[in-house]
DNA sequence: GTGGTTTCTGGAAACCTTTCCAATTTAATC
DNA sequence: GATTAAATTGGAAAGGTTTCCAGAAACCAC
């Protein structure tokens, strides 16, 4: 018995572009050729290739065309945290602008932890991603740096710089809005204006800053450095933080949040410590979130637009595919000036 | 000129099995056997390998690992909207979970659109995804039901009901925690109460609408039916439908809110109205947003958890992938009665 | 020391494409 | 119609792994 040949019908596996060489009557290349595009391809070999292709009704392995041509359509995207609604946002406009391009978006959460953050890395490497779009955790980290620097693909940084890295980067000024804000809390009256924001391992955080910081310079007055609290995002560290503050002997009289995060957890201490930001003391919110609109009309914020940011990301890497050198991107950063400001100055 | 080898230091390429293989002088099976943990291996080869890989930093290529086992390790993640913090938090804890299970999340937005949703499922079949988590827009849109069953992987819906559809199911029993809702309504005297909602097309409105209803009939009441008004999550829909509701000659008394969109569109609406929910109004959301705790305290919900959802959906799938059958699990809604519940009851 | 298991290892096929190169066909020119 | 150039096509290698199968080695009992 001679063996033979096993079409796409005896496997229950979907039609491979053998098949439809054979049906069409062609070399498996042509097949290539006309699906992919190519120029070379004469009207009748693409006429018979394309009927061939539609009455088996194949589509090309994408797991083997990316095996062979080394591109795997897919960008990883990680942040500290999918479930804020600021990255919610990047996230939905950056995969909406990647989808058109024809690529997908792989997520992962770095939990707000470096060593997490290195292995999703490295992981991503491993699954040959065309592109990395991140917001790190921490800039210096050396084995972040390590995994980084051994990822071949571009990389777009939300916010961050790492030295040594040839990335692309999305940079907002948040140092102007934050100086705007506090020149004003400060214009108000405010002296004991605290900050509390995620740490200085990464250029937002330090940016802001320079902000906090400049804008005291500038008002000839001395900076509270005792009110200045850089730990973390998330809403655990706003919390305690915020406790803390507002416990101390002398409390500031007005608060400065670095993030969705940050705010959620003040807004818990408070609740506790039966302060109204707003009313008892002064309070401007960096980042607006859901229902902001809504709730959020009265508090100040330095608002910029995620929306913005998740498209350039998109937009970035997708000019780094082209083979265009890395850039960057600034993203405008804003003071938005409401009543909450002047709150605690009776 | 004998064709020299080409080893790995000489192409600009990582080092591959077969340049293990030389360095352990064994053969190229047996790395794979080692690394893949197959119980079929020596002490011996065991020790040799592992120093070869590690000597030489070998990684496995994820491609073709995934071509040749037919595996992706990759979970695709459908949701209408990722920057809805309710599906954020569900994406972040079901990422979280995969993680650990060493498996990805490769994660689309369907936008609200069954044509975009049903393509996303197809080019996810294409990619050879290990299994799909999705919360549908439609459950009868013919397309979407081809692409689903076409899809050979295991499915987890969230909230959705697909008949002829071998599928696992995280169910929450909405109608429940929307009976116990109205119910409470209909006992503090409202009679015109408003039900904004997506659309009946997917289980979780009808579930919700069941319970709605019961609440009624239970009560000896008419049903409002001409203040039901199902069409889809999203803001802008919430927005129109409360403009239109509350500017009807017989406006409702109380709104029930099917879902943060919803909330978010309607909030809108009645700041344009100069309408205060919980004061003019009663008022009930479907689930809760972020930072409610904080703002929305005085608001009554119906609340399930984002977590459980998105443990769960993890939960399942993986344990579809160890061949166990399609399951459902449910997935508790309960009425948080508060004090928006009595407003507009002069 | 033989026969028979059992355990381990190597070789090669298979997964499904893309892409290179050579060969063939077609068109163009004189 | 011969010659050359251009367009198109076929064949086969390559991408990097897993997995099947057969063969080798080790072990055991008699």
């Amino acid at each position: 018995m001679t063996p033979k040949k096993i079409t796409s019908s005896e496997r229950q596996q979907p039609v491979n572009i053998h098949d439809v060489a054979e049906r069409a009557g062609v070399a498996i290349s042509s097949i290539s050729r006309v699906l992919s595009g190519h120029p070379d391809v004469s009207d009748r070999m693409r006429a018979k290739v394309e009927a061939a292709a539609a009455e088996l009704g194949y589509e090309p392995d994408f797991t083997a065309q990316s095996l062979r041509s080394g591109a795997t359509k897919t960008i990883g995207f990680i942040v500290r945290d999918i479930s804020n609604p600021f990255f919610g946002v990047i996230a939905q406009k950056c995969e909406q602008e990647l989808r058109k391009a024809g690529y997908s978006m792989l997520v992962m959460n770095s939990d707000g932890d470096t060593e997490t953050e290195a292995a999703n890395i490295k992981l991503l490497r491993r699954r040959k991603i065309d592109g990395l779009i991140a917001s790190l955790v921490a800039e210096d980290a050396p084995k972040l740096k390590a995994a980084l620097s051994e990822l071949k693909a571009p990389v777009v940084l939300i916010d961050r710089e790492v030295k040594g890295l040839n990335a692309s980067a999305i940079i907002g000024n948040h140092h102007q809005g934050v100086h705007d804000a506090v020149a004003d809390l400060l214009r108000l009256g405010h002296r004991r204006i605290a900050f509390v924001s995620g740490s200085t391992r990464v250029f937002i955080t330090r940016d802001r800053l320079q902000g906090f910081e400049d804008a005291f310079k500038e008002a000839g007055v001395e900076i509270p450095s005792d009110l200045i609290s850089l730990g973390t995002f998330d809403a655990e560290f706003g919390e305690s933080e915020t406790l803390r503050l507002f416990d101390l002997k002398n409390p500031p009289t007005a608060l400065l949040a670095g993030g969705i995060g940050t705010t959620s957890g003040a807004m818990r201490a408070w609740q506790q410590l039966g302060i109204t930001p707003g009313k008892d003391i002064g309070f401007v919110a960096i980042d607006e979130w859901p229902l902001f609109d809504v709730f959020g009309q009265q508090f100040s914020s330095v608002y910029r637009d995620p929306a913005v940011i998740g498209r350039s990301s998109a937009e970035i890497i997708l000019q780094s595919l082209k083979g265009e050198k890395p850039q960057n991107v600034f993203v405008e950063t804003t003071y938005m000036p409401r009543e909450s400001s002047a709150g605690g100055l009776a």
